[in-house]
DNA sequence: ATCTTCAACGAAAACGCTTTCGGAGTCAAA
DNA sequence: TTTGACTCCGAAAGCGTTTTCGTTGAAGAT
């Protein structure tokens, strides 16, 4: 029946438990032919292991947490999904589980590691939303947790992280607007705090630097990650006594908001101000006119990012040795032309 | 130090092994005294459980699947992650754990389950995006899978679910367009394999017909649940010799859909046609004129289905005996109006 | 024939906890 | 005094694996 031990495979083949179990983990002091009995002998009887048994024996747990980004309050991250989707394909692949921890707070998040840190219920952890300095990577390490952040920080030299290449995306998407024409190009871009905030200005900096137009200050404004955020940044900018003509905004939500903005102001997102976002949200194509933008391929990342830790726990790999940087991909929609010659 | 076991604290009270454990799960064959003494000393030392034993001996898994619906590729649930937290929110409060599951498909679905069926390492599912006549209620039931559905089916009246009442929140709607002064009132709905498709048209029938207005067939269309599917069921009813005035959308994204096909007639959501959708999509509030819609209260309905399924397990209640049904709630933004009387 | 080598397996301890069972001790009733 | 009931605790088995170590038998070398 569902009989399902080392036991009864054992007993069907009478052979013992310890010979059985090395058979499945593929020791090298068990014959090729007993391998292939026993693997023949659990599919036949449906053999499922006891994955708790396994665990308390080895002292793996074979199980990585993903940290689910709080940012106050709110976390309506349209890419959660396919994050995950990502991880977990990339972790069935060889048995590993992936369980969500969820922290109300920077305290909270610190008080888990804690926890976590004695009790070893987990293999390692993924961390995202990486702050400009975060402490966590300093109080992972102390606490000898291994993990791979999604996102960058200024000390995360000697850890392990996966991470977009910000400034290149900016940098490329200011060099595109330079292309088309555009002198007055602004900024919209996200709180400080955040690490690819930071990235993403120098991006920015870099192209404006590069093609000798000077920078500004007042071309660069900061916003809340959110509608309104972008839409009171691009008030701003439209206070000033020279518009922009064209805005690169930290993401597609802070765009979304500069676009009513510039609409309250009579004018036309991608005729007078051209406008682009970052993150490649679907809903973006769904405005008029649709909104330019940039993608990265999130199930790719999910999944690079679960073997990346895989790699530092089970291979025992240096942290400092799994860096990651992805590149962003242009997706021009309609709110990236020419500047108007008549404005 | 981190030396974290039952036997370090036994050791330091120069109590058993068993009789502190015991004295932990609050066996009532244990002094007051000694328990006290117990929790003290395992805050003392700082004392987390070894899950991977616990569970191994007790038989319970205390961890808690959910599985992530796969709806052909793109999953893009901007709700997956409250729901997320709400589930967690409720089991980290008595000690278990949450793992996703992905399913790529529904085969590879019906495997998962039969695996989990033998190999016993979660105490239960679950399920979401439930279908009109989903077998994933009998195939658990007959797997013995405890688990909770996120939607019904027309085959759950033994099982346990939490929904919100669809055909309220349409017939609600319904009445709410016909309150506003509407007589011709269309409805577009979801792909029919979807209960809460079936669910939503039953409402928005049921408003009709109380209200004596006869239900032209015309007026029902059939769309898929994305942005393009709505565009295309609204230019469907803008074919039509007489208008609908007002348009019931199945989702938020139909309805986003929806505006833009009214516009490209030349029209004005909100003012000849209105129109309403359902989610209560933040992004709703973005477009002009924003969305009216309807909400459920998501970190809500997480903790509650979390909760479901622990009582299912935990105090082996029956599954019939868990239903709950939630209301959505009226989120009034620009485009339910009265009819406009030149039109 | 003896000794070594090696491949292939079994025995048994260990992982850290739960749970059953029995026993020691106390106290009151008979 | 004996009996019974009751409280509180310890011993020990067990959960299903992994992993170390020792053993067996056969093959090859001398």
């Amino acid at each position: 029946m569902s009989n399902s031990s080392l036991k009864s495979i054992a007993k069907n083949l009478s052979l013992s438990v310890s010979t059985v179990s090395r058979a499945l983990n593929d020791y090298k002091d068990i014959s090729q032919n007993t391998k292939k009995l026993v693997n023949e002998t659990v599919v036949e009887l449906g053999y499922q292991p006891n994955i708790f048994a396994q665990r308390l024996a080895s002292g793996n747990p074979e199980c990585l947490g993903f940290v689910i980004p709080w940012r106050d309050g709110q976390l309506n991250d349209p890419f959660l999904g396919e994050l995950m989707t990502g991880m977990s394909t990339a972790l069935t692949e060889i048995g590993w589980d992936l369980t969500v921890l969820v922290a109300k707070s920077f305290e909270n998040e610190v008080e888990l590691f804690k926890k976590l840190s004695i009790s070893k219920n987990l293999s390692g952890l993924i961390i995202s939303r990486t702050l400009r300095n975060d402490k966590r990577f300093k109080i992972l390490t102390d606490l000898k947790i291994p993990f791979v952040a999604h996102g960058r920080s200024l000390n995360c030299s000697s850890s392990s992280w996966l991470d977009v290449d910000n400034e290149r995306a900016f940098y490329d998407m200011t060099k595109h607007f330079i292309s088309l024409g555009h002198r007055k190009i602004a900024h919209i871009c996200g709180p400080k705090v955040y690490n690819f905030s930071m990235q993403r200005i120098e991006g920015w900096k870099k192209a404006l630097f590069e093609t000798g137009i000077q920078i500004k200050s007042d071309f660069l404004q900061v916003a809340d990650l959110s509608f309104d955020g972008g839409k009171i940044a691009m008030d701003k900018l439209l206070k000033l006594k020279e518009f922009p003509t064209a805005v690169s905004c930290v993401s597609d939500t802070v765009a979304m908001g500069a676009m009513q903005s510039i609409r309250n102001h009579n004018l036309s997102p991608g005729k007078e101000i051209s406008l682009m976002g970052y993150d490649g949200l679907e809903l973006g194509a769904w405005i008029d006119p649709p909104l330019s933008t940039m993608t990265q391929p999130i199930q790719t990342v999910g999944k690079d990012l679960a073997e990346m830790l895989v790699n530092l726990v089970k291979d025992k790999k240096k942290p400092s040795s799994l860096q990651k940087l992805v590149r962003a991909n242009f997706l021009r929609r309609g709110t990236d032309n020419s500047p108007m010659t008549t404005f």
